[in-house]
DNA sequence: TGGCCTCCTATTGTATACAATTTGCCTGCG
DNA sequence: CGCAGGCAAATTGTATACAATAGGAGGCCA
């Protein structure tokens, strides 16, 4: 997208994900419009990536409303996620090249450093943490699965579920991406999946034993 | 969306798929406000629905492409169906109630009407086969999965595929429909998925057999 | 008082004009 | 003859004005 849609998705996104507008509220274009800095125009477009990700939705007489995840909803998210991430792990143990199996303990190393220290460093997890995944996603050499990932990854939930992380599961995400690897070196489809699937799975509880917590102190 | 957008969608997606234009030919905007009957605006909302089911592809300096789908492309595409069909037919069967199952029955009772005859009604068929699918995706009670699989269900190659069954694989598709049933009433999430996916990837196979036989034949 | 009808307002949908970007040609220079 | 540069045309992106539609408030009648 170009520059003022883009830069609208940019805005909106983090207005929505800023905790500032209750889930459920209604939202008008006009009013995004003003938050983005744009016109209705690319507004819209926005709205609609924003719709397909689930962060907006639409009432039947297309009025817009902040959407309201629940519990069950993040869950979904994930086991979709662990289905079609591992799916992508397997597709991507058949097609690696040691280049690229290469590439991916690089941007781990540096993952590890992020978080083997005193105190990790969370933004370097993330952004490492999110080239691994995308890497791998595109090593599947699959558009649609790409596409449909793409609309499923949340990176603020993942952001929520990593800052829930303690030092010690940060560094069992390191060995998981660890483990990764060396099923990529062995060629083993199922052995990649079958960690991935665990990798996403653990991220899940992680977030939800948060969001209990949460709820509880509240 | 509302009258005009819907229209653009339903006109330009006929356009695509009537076979008079060329996969890979470039499209404007303009040309396509044309074919649909409607200004751009409409348009544009048409076309990012049509990029999102990848029927139309951009380059990266956002023309727009008739998009060429590979028999490989095909292939992913019933794949990521039956993991996500089945994950589906999963759920469904630990939530379907008995009313809704003989729902499901009555539903597929009209579809083997519409193939145990001489001459089987392959258009019946069809909405029979597309209401039964969504039964059973919506019973699974997932907005994502239901979402993602309305992107990747194109009823055109649903279609073209059921133009290439024989009578004889109309009534296996329909058995197919009977067997999921029981494994519906019987609770078991794990036959109803194993069904479910043999169902779809028997539809593949009987697809791409029909795609080399029409590239034999050119 | 309760329900319904109507009108007004808020909101989304569509068309169109204009801006920005990209492409490809065409010219001129080496 | 080839290539670089820039100009013109085609195409997409954005803003805005206007149209259509849905929701809600208020009044009217039973």
């Amino acid at each position: 997208m170009s520059k003022a849609s883009e830069q609208a998705y940019a805005k909106i996104r983090g207005f929505l994900l800023g905790g500032t507008v209750q889930p459920g509220s209604q939202l008008t274009e006009e009013q995004l419009a003003e938050v983005a800095g744009v016109s209705r125009t690319p507004v819209r477009e926005a709205m609609r990536r924003l719709e397909a990700e689930m962060l907006l939705v639409r009432s039947p007489s297309k009025r817009i409303f902040v959407a309201d995840w629940s519990r069950d909803d993040i869950d979904e998210m994930f086991t979709l996620r662990q289905m079609l991430e591992g799916h992508a792990a397997n597709r991507a143990a058949r097609r690696l090249t040691d280049a690229e199996i290469d590439r991916l303990e690089e941007v781990n190393k540096e993952l590890h450093e992020a978080v083997d220290g005193e105190t990790p460093d969370i933004v370097r997890f993330l952004d490492a943490n999110r080239v691994f995944h995308e890497a791998i996603t595109e090593a599947a050499h699959s558009p649609r699965l790409g596409q449909v990932l793409a609309m499923l990854v949340e990176q603020p939930v993942v952001l929520r579920t990593a800052r829930q992380y303690s030092a010690e599961d940060l560094k069992q995400s390191a060995r998981d991406h660890d483990e990764l690897i060396a099923a990529f070196r062995a060629g083993d489809p199922g052995w990649a999946e079958a960690v991935m699937g665990s990798h996403l799975r653990r991220a899940f509880h992680t977030f939800a034993g948060a969001a209990e917590d949460d709820a509880v102190a509240e």
